[in-house]
Parts: structure tokens; sequence; C-alpha cells
RNA sequence: UGCGGAAUUGUGUAAUGGUAGCACAGCAGACUCUGACUCUGUUCGUCUGGGUUCAAAUCCUGGUUCCGCAGCCA
């Protein structure tokens, strides 16, 4: 995984450090189960679990599961597994903040007995306007003085489910006329009669996250609390809550700024309209920006934290380009995923010169670049298929390919010469006529003469139909900023960027390839065989340029 | 209009008073049995006005722009 570099972050740590060398640097990932995880979380993780990693601490992972109506263990499992597969051992241990709820409760109740929380029965309409606005100032509620006693005695009878879901709330006593609203006597605790994943139907009152983070964090031992720029407005709160619980630990919060993508978005909220609107497969479409999507579009935990690491940790807002994103896994696929041949729009070849029925093997490297990839034995035969594209009857300038009475190299085999074309009806290219050079079959030829284009073919006795899905953008949300408030996302979706070829070929050896399995089909780009569509593979990410029709 | 953040090339990110660097993208060329990869070269930047200093992206000061905050969500 790669090393955090230098940043804000390193730089509060190491003055921590400075001050305190014997502080053991423990840090968490809070992720709540209420969907799957993004390349925005990969970016959260790789942060926490790096900073551990680098001062040898520890790294928890803990499900922040207090809000009951949102979470569900479909994604506790997801965000376990995910969390896995990336690689980034919770070393300090997996935690759910849940468990902390008898804790919560009896901070709460100590907290009430100090005079600095309160039972409040506004309505969510009231408080909101006794809370005020951004430029004035709130007013106290009319509950704010109440005894301890009473506060003690409603708080209690709270908790025993003597009250509808909303009749009353736990509220921290700040100061309503706080500039920052975070600090307006907020609720700590609210009351909701709804299972809880975990806990069932012992609680009905939750206590809500500016409560619950920091007791979390400080009961865990948390030094640093590191999380994205919205809470920045909460670390008052934060602080609060930690300077006034018996905890010993006292962690820090500090904040970076999330990371956002061009052409997606990392909401979970609107991740989870696309999947339940069914415009996309589910969670793991390879569009989706989730890691299980990245996944199935042949990303490595490598790639994803190698993009991570390169777009950096800072507090300006930011959107990063999904073009890095890319050459981040093109990167690490070029050396490592096989080569294979796939022509995804055939056009039939005839070697005239070459004997009907017979079939001869090529030994085509597995990688170019690595030798150690071996080789595997690809078979020729008379008659071919070559890509469409890879033929010009008129060609543009500087074009390198099949053409008329032009050479060209089929990749590890013949050079061939093009003599001439047979259309049919409707005046479309039906079969090209070609000699093969048979003197020198895979090697250069005698004279030296240099033959500047190389394309890919497939004999068509031992062609392989496959299906193939064109994801050609990584993602298919463009212009997400200009989606109109409480717009449908649908309408946005740029459905063309996925594509179904039905008569693809391969040649024969993918046949044996395994699911997960990445190769790069030559000159077309990489691809994942992907088990959910048997027999379809996913074309990932396209080859720079390779198929761009001419040079200028 | 309140509070809190932030502004460095097209994008992202370094430089913590001392040569504005790196990556992606772009452009030009070389190489190539993948027009990929690789290699070489290259365009382009400190939001703005003032000040301090031998020296400012960095310190001071006025302005501008952007982001976040008014859930009993996280």
């Amino acid at each position: 995984m790669e090393e955090i570099k230098s940043n804000f972050i390193l730089d509060i740590i190491d003055e921590d450090l400075k001050k305190n060398p014997d502080l053991k640097i423990h840090t968490r990932f809070p992720p709540e189960p209420n969907g799957y995880l993004h390349i925005g979380s990969a970016k959260a993780i790789w942060i926490n679990y790096s900073i551990a990693k680098k001062y040898g601490g520890k790294f928890n992972l803990r499900y922040d599961d207090t809000n009951p109506s949102k979470e569900d263990n479909e994604y506790v499992n997801s965000i376990y597994e995910d969390l896995k597969w990336l690689g980034a051992e919770p070393n300090g241990g997996v935690f759910y903040g849940s468990d902390y709820f008898d804790k919560c409760y009896e901070f709460a109740v100590r907290l009430i007995k100090q005079g600095k929380a309160y039972v409040c029965d506004l309505s969510a309409d009231e408080m909101r306007e006794y809370r005020g606005t951004l430029t004035e100032p709130g007013k106290n509620s009319p509950y704010r003085d109440r005894s301890i006693e009473e506060n003690l005695d409603l708080f209690e009878r709270m908790k025993n489910g003597e009250f509808p879901d909303g009749a009353k709330t736990l509220r921290a006593k700040i100061d309503m006329a706080s500039p920052n609203i975070n600090m307006r006597d907020p609720a700590i605790y609210r009351i909701v009669h709804t299972s809880h994943h975990r806990q069932g139907n012992k609680w009905c009152i939750y206590p809500l996250y500016d409560y619950a983070h920091p007791i979390q964090d400080a009961l865990e031992g948390i030094t640093h609390s590191l999380c994205s720029i919205e809470f920045e407005n909460h670390r008052p709160l934060y602080n609060w809550v930690v300077e006034n619980i018996p905890v010993e630990n006292k962690p820090k919060q500090r904040e970076f700024a999330r990371l956002n993508v061009t052409h997606t978005v990392m909401s979970k909220r609107y991740l989870r309209q696309l999947v339940e609107t069914g415009l996309v497969d589910g969670w793991d479409d390879p569009r989706m920006p989730t890691l299980c999507g990245l996944r199935r579009r042949g990303y490595t935990p490598s790639a994803i934290f190698d993009f991570v690491s390169r777009a950096g940790v800072a507090k300006a807002y930011s959107v990063v380009d999904y073009e890095l994103l890319e050459h981040c896994i093109r990167e690490e696929l070029n050396s490592t995923a096989q080569r294979r041949i796939a022509i995804l729009n055939p056009v039939k070849v005839v070697i005239d010169n070459y004997p009907e029925g017979k079939t001869e093997y090529f030994d085509l490297p597995n990688n170019p670049q690595n030798p150690e990839a071996g080789t595997r034995k690809v078979p020729f035969a008379r008659e071919l298929y070559i890509d469409a594209d890879d033929f010009a009857e008129v060609p543009p300038p500087k074009f390198f390919r099949m053409k008329p009475d032009g050479e060209v190299r089929l990749m590890g085999a013949y050079i061939v010469k093009c003599n001439n074309i047979i259309k049919d009806d409707n005046g479309s290219v039906k079969e090209i006529h070609c000699t093969a050079d048979l003197e020198t079959g895979n090697g250069n030829p005698a004279d030296g003469r240099k033959i500047k284009g190389t394309i890919h073919w497939l004999a068509s006795k031992y062609a392989l139909p496959i299906n193939v899905m064109l994801y050609d953008q990584l993602f298919t949300i463009e212009n997400v900023a200009d989606i109109p408030e409480g717009k449908g996302y649908g309408d946005y979706l740029n459905l063309d960027s996925v594509k179904k070829l039905d008569n693809a070929l391969a040649e024969p050896s993918l046949s044996e390839a395994n699911e997960g399995d990445k190769f790069q089909f030559v000159r077309v780009g990489y691809f994942v065989k992907d088990s959910k569509y048997a027999d379809t593979f996913n074309r990932i990410v396209g080859l720079k340029d390779s198929y761009r029709p001419e040079n200028k």
C-alpha cells in the first residue's frame, strides 16, 4: 500500500508526538452501515490506516450504527468484505457504535446530574424555531431549567418507552446564542421506537452522532479522529463532549476534504437511488464508484490506494479527474495483465495462398514486457477475422493498418498484403482477400522492409463467441452539479456509455479463464472475466488512443 | 447578513521567509510485431490591492471568490 506523503495531518501528529513521545497513535474508520463503501471511503480508510501504520499504531473498524432506521446487516457485511478486500486490516479491532449505548446512557445521566443536559419537550418544528438562524441567535427552550430530579425522571421514562417518537429529546445545555449553530443546545438523544439491527428492541432512545461519536472514540482509545471537512463546525461540540465525560483519553478530531471524482457522485443517497430505481444492476455495477463496482471493473486495491495517495490530503474543496484513476489501474494492469486477442467487430479475411484445412500454431507472448509470463499457442488458418476498424478501403493519411495493396503485420504471425475486396449487395465489405508472405512466418522479411502496422486477428474456425459489455466511460453520470435539487437521477444518466457487443470473438484460450482474471484485449482495452454475465466480458479501461482512427 | 474553512498551471498536490517542484491531462518528437507501453522535449501557475523584508506562495493588512453549517441524519 502506498505510504502516506507529507500533509497537514501528519504535521499535526508530529507536533503531538513532540509534546508526548509516548503517544500510541490510534485511528479508526467509522462507516455508517447504510450503504456500500465507495472510492471516497477508500480515501478515509487509506488515511486512517496508513497513518496508524506509519507510526506503528492501531487502526479500528467501527460501524457507526446509532440510527436504527437507516442501517442494515447487508451493509455491515459488505463493508467488512470490502475492507478485507482492500487489505486494510483493522489491527485495533472491529467495533460497533451501538455496543457503547450503555456507556452513552450512563454518561448522559451523569451530564443531567451535573446540570449539563436536560429533557426538552419541544417538537422538531418548535426546536427549529427556537434555534434561531445563521444570523440570529436562538432562544432558550422553556424546558431548559427543569430540575435535575425532573430531568432524571423524564430521561428514565424516555428510556422505558413511555413516550412516542419525537415527543422528547435530551439536549446538551450549552449556549443558545452561540454563533456556531451546533452549540445551540444540540439534541443528544432522541426517541425512536425502531428495532436496531444489532441491539434489537433493547432501546427506544438512541444517541445522536455528535454525542455518540466522541464517546466511542474516547472509549476505544482513539488518539486522532480523522473525518471529512463538513464536521469541522462540529469540533467544538466534539470537544465539549470529550471534556464532559469521565474518560481519560482525549481524542482529537481533525478534518480533511472529501474525495470528489469527475463524472460521478459519492453520496450514498444518490448511489442508493441508482440501485433502487434499477438504473444500474446493483451496488456492484461496474459503472458505480463503489469498491465492489470498481472491483468488478477490474480495479485492484493497490491501484485504488495509489489513486487516493496521488490525489492527496488537503482541506480545500477539489474534484479529481477520473483520468488519474484510470491511469493508476492501467499502469498496474499493463505490467500484470495477460494479453489476449478479441475482435469486437469482425470482418472476414481470406489468405489466398494459405492451404485450405491447414492449421498451425503461433506462440504469442502473454505479456511482451514480462517474458516470465510465458507464451500461449494461437491457431492460424486460411480464413481469419480482423476488426472492421483495422481496414480502410480509402485510408486517411498515416493509416498504418490494412488497406488495398498495403502490407500489414498480423500480430505474432505473417505479413499479409491486401489484394482485393468483395462487397455484398449493400456495398459493404464482405471479404478481404490477401496473400501472406509465407517465407517469413513470425519473423522479419529477408529484404529488410519495414512494416509499420500490426493488427490482431483470429482464425475463424477456432474463434470463441463472446459478449462484451463496453463501459467506455468510467462512470455514466455527467454534469451532476447541474442536476436541479430534488430531480430524479435517471434523466441524467448517460446510458449510451454502456454497449453490448453480441458478435464479438475471442481467441480460444479465453475459455479457460477463471472468474476475476484480468486481461488486456490487445489493442482494445483491459477487461475482467465476470461470472455474473456467464459468457460476457466487461471491457473495463480503454487503451489510451489505441483506437484513434487517424493520427493528425 | 452570523460562524467555520479554503484559494499554487487545465486538474490534483508539494514547497513551513531563500531556485515555485511532482503527478495526471495537453502538445511535439523518438521507439515499437499492441498507433498501447516506454523514452525525450515542451506549453501553462502562487485570487487581488497595499505593506514588512536583502528576500514573500509563506508574515501583516484591505478586498474578492469558493466550500460547509439552521436534522430529533451521519
